[in-house]
RNA sequence: CGGGGUGUAGCGCAGUUUGGUAGCGCGCUUGGUUCGGGACCAAGAGGCCGCGAGUUCAAGUCUCGCCACUCCGACCA
């Protein structure tokens, strides 16, 4: 397998993994940097990433019976107050709204950080019944927080998300919600975007503000850091007491329905590119992909092969595949490098020596390999092309997180490898003083308790207590 | 928010030490020749030198302030 870096004006990847994030983003044209610090102006091309990743999710959370509503940009203050906690975990990263046309406000609004107190002053108008319940409402929206450091789509102060908002009548009812949102997530990663995850949950110090229970999906990227990729969160009644949120069960007693709020983000696609690109450029995983075959004309000038491109592709299109025709009059190896570059998986190249033979020369991004399909085929062998090329960058990039975990059993071991870039397992007592001190020596903060448990021993690595789980620790963005 | 680095054509950079007509490569436009891994020739277009003050006959260059980007920390999807 060739190595050889056939891309030019890319940092190289092991060289300066920051450097080739940032130059993958603006040369791949996903996004640019705009005239408002920390905020990013998402391209055609990174934006068309983003709405195939909507209609998946959409798709999902429609069959699973989700409704699609707006709530307002601006949350009252009094509002982002109700929840003590909640507030005190959001309130030094909102910005506020202090006048509108000239005159100052009677009071501040703020531009939402997240949506779980609009969303409970409209639960608190509309449930008032046990038939009124689940609640299960999703909404696609961005929201703003005022970051200190920014980069393009890993955190940006203003991002584009999804977050869902459900109420339910009881507490198991809710925890089995947000858990099954969490696997849609994962199931997304993994299935979808060839980014294997690992469930958990999250400690108490890293769970959302107001939460009770926080899961998550961990994603380890190609310099080994960590990516928060989706989180879940199961509220309890913690905010329908704060809200006064009430229904009348069957029995005509009054309740406090129990919540959950669910959220995945354009950070993810932060991930796609840390988890598969290269030093070529973007490897994008083909259900995303805006264009999944491109299709490059080989010596186009001559008699018949562009006709027969332009029939080919119109062929692919009409199977249902998102293909396109390079028809500019770069030449060949330019369109190669581009297409490489921005990370589109199947290259068809098509030549009079091909076409006069009724075949084409089928290219993977990833490995390059060649394979030459006769024209006839060509539209019913590339889904099984694509699934292939999914399944190769679903398993390269758990082979990069599998070799670069670790097991510890001390904390000096932490440590020890703790700038290697690595995951680290350990079991834990589940104090938070033992995990303030793995931060404070190591560096490291906690990923997640893995819902895959693994017996590491029987104490705590840090304390010497007995050990209550075992946890995974690393490096995030 | 602390410590470094960088802002000059769309992109990458030189020029700043020692103030004196704004430069190079790529890209872009037009024409021609090419075309199986970022082709070649010719002729063109493109600049408030990040922004604002100051010093000076004269500022990309010196002084002060600000802004943005970026890397390393602390905080976060």
């Amino acid at each position: 397998m060739k190595e050889e870096k056939l891309v030019q004006e890319i940092t190289s990847r092991d060289e300066d993994f920051a450097k080739w994030y940032t130059d993958i983003v603006r040369k791949a044209e996903l996004a640019e940097y705009s005239s408002v610090r920390g905020c990013m102006i998402i391209r055609p091309y990174g934006y068309a990433i983003w709405e195939n990743i909507q209609k998946l999710l959409d798709d999902e959370f429609k069959r699973l019976g989700h409704e699609n509503v707006y709530m307002p940009l601006l949350i009252p203050e009094s509002l982002l107050q109700k929840e003590k906690d909640h507030v005190e975990g959001f309130a030094p990263e909102v910005a506020w709204v202090t006048q509108g046309g000239g005159e100052e406000l009677a009071e501040r609004l703020c531009v939402r950080p997240t949506s779980e107190t609009l969303f409970c002053d409209h639960f608190a108008n509309i449930i008032h019944s046990w038939r009124d319940l689940p609640k299960l409402y999703n909404q696609w929206c961005s929201v703003l927080r005022w970051e200190k450091t920014t980069r393009p789509f890993l955190r940006t102060m203003e991002f584009l998300w999804q977050e869902g908002h459900t109420m339910h009548a009881t507490a198991d009812e809710a925890r089995a919600e947000t858990r099954q949102m969490l696997n849609v997530y994962a199931d997304c990663a993994e299935e979808q975007l060839a980014i294997p995850v690992i469930r958990g949950r999250k400690t108490d110090k890293e769970k959302f503000a107001g939460a009770e229970e926080t899961y998550t999906i961990e994603a380890m990227m190609h310099d080994g850091k960590a990516l928060q990729s989706g989180t879940s969160h199961y509220f309890g009644d913690g905010f329908a007491r704060a809200f006064d949120i009430t229904f009348t069960d069957k029995e005509n007693k009054l309740q406090y329905p129990y919540q959950t709020s669910w959220g995945l983000s354009t950070r993810i696609i932060g991930g796609i590119i840390m988890s598969h690109g290269d030093d070529s450029g973007l490897v994008l995983p083909p259900a995303v992909a805006p264009i999944q075959v491109i299709v490059i004309p080989i010596a186009a000038h001559k008699g018949g092969v562009m006709e027969k491109a332009e029939e080919v592709t119109a062929g692919l299109k009409a199977a249902g595949i998102r293909a396109k025709l390079d028809a500019s009059d770069n030449s060949a190896g330019w369109k190669f490098a581009e297409h490489e570059m921005k990370g589109v998986p199947l290259r068809i190249e098509m030549g009079p020596r091909d076409i006069e033979k009724g075949e084409c020369v089928v290219v993977a991004r990833d490995d390059r390999s060649k394979t030459a399909v006769p024209l006839a085929e060509l539209a019913a062998r590339l889904p099984d092309m694509l699934e292939a090329f999914r399944q190769r960058i679903y398993d390269k990039a758990l082979q990069n997180r599998e070799a670069r975990t670790r097991t510890a059993h001390s904390l000096e071991e932490m440590a020890a490898m703790a700038n290697d870039g690595v995951f680290i397992k350990t079991m834990w007592c589940g104090d938070l003083a033992c995990e303030e001190k793995v931060k404070e020596v190591a560096g490291l903060s906690s990923r997640c308790m893995p819902f895959a448990q693994e017996h590491l021993g029987d104490v705590c690595p840090i304390c010497g207590k007995p050990a209550k789980t075992m946890i995974v620790w690393g490096k995030a963005y």
